[in-house]
DNA sequence: GCCGTTTTCGGCCCGACTGTTTTCAGTCG
């Protein structure tokens, strides 16, 4: 708190008495958000929404809690968060309000924000309707449509009205963003139904599918071919759409029976490449390269790059990322966390450096995996054995493997019966890699990070492993300090060579818990504990942006898919995609090593 | 209101599609 008087310093902790409440990114992105559209219904100046936008995605992005950031002073190290933002947050975490928003805010009806979430409907629609039919929520929206209030308003009509009623019914049950796993299948339906249409010279997956995000909100498409009406045409004859949003001469939107959006934009072979670029996104990766594109006297969009009015067409990203003087950069580095500074290449010849990205190829082995050894059966067991499981390891050209079953219950066993069952497993796995000489068996345990901060498995029983993973499978809320000191036990003892899903996210069904990173990423680094980033759909945990701050600090990482039945191995490629968006080399990933020296870390 | 590979001032991505319109505003990606 330097630089406060000390009035205000009394004010602040007499405020924080009385405010309970902990403002979280997550609400403040909302808050911006909130004024964007504000200011879009009140017509501010174009540019000042763009900064709000751009505030809240630069939140969005930011891996540690601003309230923390604040705290240290530390804010202005947020990229979109300049001097006037900043002050309205000094406001927000010192009195839970900011008076200038308060009063954009005031100045509007307050139902107008509900409405947002209506497609079709932005910032002026809904506060036109909010205004002129005193509307309060989405009940009151669809009441007045369905009166035939609406196409009375000017700028609406019978067409919108109806628009409105659909987009209210669609919003029920719908998802807002999709596991990878639920969205991959639905796309490889849609291409397979595209290329068998004989103009159809290529189709491809793109958007945050392509670009590996965690979740998707849609599917994005790009088809390659000299007749985009005919392809159109073809697409709204897709037998699992439910309804038709857009469909021009090169573009459509539909809606699945499913609830999934598919977007699908057509072009010319000659010109896919720059399409690619455009679709594959991020917007705020197009964003940057179109901006990057004007200082060096050059227009981009999905069609090209204009120099001096003329367009410039290219079959290939690389070609297009050549013209403009980058690097190649790879789909999941996309999302304008510096990867265009990096793939700049200056006249002298050397580029700044783009990591080259850890490959499927790379990886050698996967230590975490669930067999159906009965070791505590009211657990989580697998369902493979494990000779089912080197199997298929070989399959995957894997050189070793981890069994990592979870650990015997504490509270259904004394200590003693504990060591006894893991002593039974070790015999059982000894023989294993007598039997299999030549491919790396580790004999491994999940074992729990206790609520009292405590590891499941006594000192004993942890000698007789090849080496401990732990991780935090309860009290998931606790606060940000005891989860923290949990982890860092763990970490700390010589036992545990890996933590298991570190941030304890479960995708679309719990957050992350709250933990001191760059405290956890120092610890990790004095004695070499290495951060898992698991594969499984559903965590795919550390996530990138912490993996790029973990690496940063110089943390090593496995990638491990958590396999509790034998096709869940398969899913390692969720894991690769974690890695590099988080920018991280072979040399980051401690399973792309051989297994001469991938075994040193489990005896050291 | 933010920000710096011409910059602390003067810029700020580019285009398609729709409905309600007679030329465009709003929304979306």
């Amino acid at each position: 708190m330097k630089g406060w008087s000390q009035s205000d310093q009394l004010l602040a902790r007499y405020s924080f008495c009385n405010m309970a409440k902990y403002i979280s990114n997550r609400e403040i992105v909302k808050l911006f958000r909130e004024i964007v559209a504000a200011y879009e219904a009140k017509g501010e100046n174009r540019f000042k929404i763009i900064a709000y936008e751009n505030a809240a995605t630069g939140v969005e992005h930011a891996t540690s809690e601003l309230k923390d950031l604040w705290d240290d002073g530390l804010l202005d190290t947020v990229p979109g968060l300049g001097k006037t933002i900043r002050g309205h947050l000094d406001e927000l975490f010192k009195f839970g309000k900011v008076r200038h928003f308060e009063r954009v805010k005031k100045a509007l009806p307050k139902g107008m924000f509900s409405l947002l979430d209506v497609g079709g409907l932005g910032p002026k629609s809904a506060y036109k309707l909010a205004k002129e039919l005193n509307l309060n929520n989405l009940r009151d929206l669809q009441k007045a449509a369905k009166m035939g209030k609406i196409r009375n308003i000017p700028g609406f009509g019978p067409k919108s009205e109806s628009d409105i009623l659909t987009a209210i019914d669609e919003l029920k049950g719908k998802s807002s963003r999709y596991l990878l796993t639920e969205a991959f299948p639905v796309a490889q339906r849609v291409l397979k139904y595209l290329r068998g249409h004989s103009d159809c010279e290529r189709a491809e997956p793109l958007g945050s599918l392509r670009r590996m995000l965690s979740t998707v909100g849609d599917i994005d498409i790009a088809v390659a071919s000299k007749k985009p009406k005919e392809i159109i045409a073809h697409f709204k004859n897709f037998k699992e759409i439910k309804r038709i949003l857009d469909a021009g001469d090169r573009k459509s939107s539909v809606l699945l029976q499913n609830g999934m959006q598919v977007d699908l934009i057509v072009q010319p072979t000659k010109a896919f490449g720059a399409l690619l670029v455009h679709f594959t996104g991020s917007k705020a990766h197009n964003i940057s390269l179109r901006e990057y594109a004007i200082k060096k006297g050059m227009s981009v969009s999905d069609y090209g790059i204009k120099v001096k009015g003329k367009l410039k067409e290219f079959v290939t990203e690389e070609d297009f990322y050549k013209f403009l003087g980058l690097d190649y950069i790879v789909p999941e580095l996309r999302e304008d966390s510096g990867e265009i500074e990096a793939a700049y290449r200056p006249a002298s010849g050397k580029s700044n450096g783009l990591p080259k990205v850890v490959n499927h190829k790379d990886i050698r082995g996967d230590i975490h995996l669930h067999s159906n050894y009965p070791i505590e059966p009211s657990h989580d067991l697998g369902t493979a054995s494990f000779e089912q499981i080197i199997k298929k390891a070989k399959e995957l050209n894997y050189e070793y493997i981890g069994f990592s079953d979870h650990s015997p219950g504490y509270s259904t066993h004394t200590n003693k019966q504990i060591i006894d069952l893991i002593l039974k497993r070790k015999k059982k796995i000894e023989y294993l890699k007598s039997k299999y000489r030549g491919f790396g068996i580790l004999n491994l345990l999940e074992i729990d990070i206790l609520t009292n901060a405590k590891l499941s498995v006594p000192q004993e029983a942890l000698k007789l492993l090849d080496g401990a993973i732990a991780g935090i499978h309860s009290s998931h809320r606790q606060g940000k300090n005891m989860i923290t000191k949990r982890l860092l036990l763990a970490i700390d003892s010589p036992y545990v060579k890996v933590i298991s899903h570190p941030t304890g996210r479960l995708l679309n069904q719990r957050e992350s818990y709250e933990a001191d990173w760059p405290e956890i990423f120092d610890a990790c680094r004095k004695t070499k504990t290495i951060l898992e980033i698991n594969a499984f759909p559903t965590r795919l945990d550390l996530y990138d942006t912490l993996v790029r701050e973990a690496i940063k600090k110089q943390v090593k990482l496995v990638i491990n898919t958590d396999a509790h039945q034998i096709d869940h191995m398969d899913n390692m490629a969720y894991g690769i995609a974690v890695a590099r968006r988080g920018w991280a080399t072979s040399a980051d990933i401690a399973n792309t090593l051989s297994w001469t020296d991938f075994a040193k870390l489990f005896t050291s």
